[in-house]
Order: structure tokens, then sequence, then C-alpha cells
DNA sequence: TTCCAGGCAATAC
DNA sequence: GTATTGCATGGA
């Protein structure tokens, strides 16, 4: 399966270095670096949780409404009523279930360590126990704010594949994950730019 | 006005 | 195990 690396190819010719994932609303091409304390860590999990079925831009209004009260911070959030994170995080839709998911996901964060050098990498099985994380999330988590190598399968990459006519549509997560990491090479460098170039070829598709 | 966006859990069959 | 349904805001 080379194609995948050609798309891939193909894909970063066309739209170049993306530079996810953002912090603070801000991209950085080529610098896979980030996250580089807690702080940003934790604020890419929380991106990862409201952005589920929810365009970026609603997110990010949600995410300023948390930064400017102090609360895109895991020890604030864990104390916050879910009331108080549901009327922050308002523009990114399902507030309800998302300020339940974001407690939840603020004592887990706490209990794998509080501090930037002692803070422990949560296992998959673990992240997909809590409530309100699923494969998507729990990869994504893992990939953009632990720089572990696991490949995010989301909405646009089904639909690219398909496009591509390189699967039949009915393969599962964890198969078309499969499909990506047992034909490139497992660098967690290369499943970041991927994922964010497909989701800008996804977002590109829609306006034709 | 209708449709959908960087999904997930609960429920139904 | 696979198919539906509710969750919700804001922009096109």
């Amino acid at each position: 399966m080379e194609k995948l690396q050609e798309l891939y190819d193909s894909l970063i010719k066309k739209y170049g270095r993306q530079g996810w994932w953002p912090i603070n609303n801000k991209y950085r091409p080529g610098n896979y670096d980030y996250p580089n304390n807690n702080l940003e860590r934790f604020e890419i999990c929380v991106g990862a949780i409201l952005t589920q079925n929810t365009s970026w831009i609603n997110v990010v209004k949600a995410l300023d409404n948390l930064r400017k009260k102090g609360l895109l911070d895991p020890h604030n959030m864990s104390i916050a009523k879910e009331e108080r994170i549901g009327e922050l995080i308002k523009p990114s839709g399902y507030f309800n279930q998302k300020a339940k998911k974001l407690k939840e996901f603020a004592w887990f964060f706490l209990s794998h360590g509080t501090d930037d050098n002692d803070h422990d990498v949560p296992k998959r099985e673990e992240l997909l126990e809590i409530w309100g994380i699923g494969p998507e999330t729990a990869d994504s988590i893992l990939l953009y704010a632990y720089k572990k190598p696991e490949f995010v399968i989301d909405a646009y990459t089904k639909s690219l594949l398909l496009h591509e006519r390189i699967i039949k549509g009915d393969e599962s997560y964890d198969m078309l994950k499969s499909l990506f990491q047992e034909n490139l090479p497992k660098d967690y460098k290369l499943y970041n730019e991927y994922h964010a170039l497909i989701v800008e070829w996804g977002k590109n598709q829609a306006k034709n």
C-alpha cells in the first residue's frame, strides 16, 4: 500500500505543513516540539473534547472563554461547577455533555501528575474508560498532547479513502487505523501532519 | 430555512 | 455486533 505515502506527498505538496495542534489559536508549521508543559498539554486535550462533531471555529470561542476565566487549567477545571463550565463552552455546542466530559477528564489528567516533569502518559485503554472519550479523541490526545504515534481516524479520513477508492466504506475505526499504521513509518510527526492534512482536505471538499 | 461541523453514549434491533 | 437517535451552537 504505497498509495498512502503517495497520498501524503500529494497533500503536503498541495496544502503545506499545518502546524498542529494549535495552542492559543497559534499554528506552528514544521515545529513538532509542542506541547512543552502541562498547561499546553491540557489545552490540547480540552480542544480535542470540545471539537467532537463541532467546527473548530466554535471551539476557539469556547477555549477563549475558558482561558479568560482561568479555567483552561486542570486544577481550576476540576473544581469548577459543571454549570459554570457549560456557560463558558456554549459556543462549541453539546455544552451540557461536554462540561461533564471536561470535568471528568480534568480529574483524570490531575491523577497522572501535576508537575511538568512528573506527568505520566496515559494508556489508550484508560482514556477509553473515561466517560466522553472515544477512539478518535483518545488517539488525538495521545498523538497531539503526548506525541505518541497513534493515527487519528475521523469522518474526513473515511471520506478521503473512499474518494481515492482505497476502501469500500464499511471498515471499522480500528481497521482504518491499522491500514495507516501498517503501511507508514511509525512516526508521530508523520501521523501529526497526515491527519491535519486530511482535515484540511476535508474542509476544502466541503467548499466544492 | 435547512444542513452540517476535526464524536460519543445510550438505546434498539 | 450493527444501526439509530439525542446532544446544541453558529456559520454557510
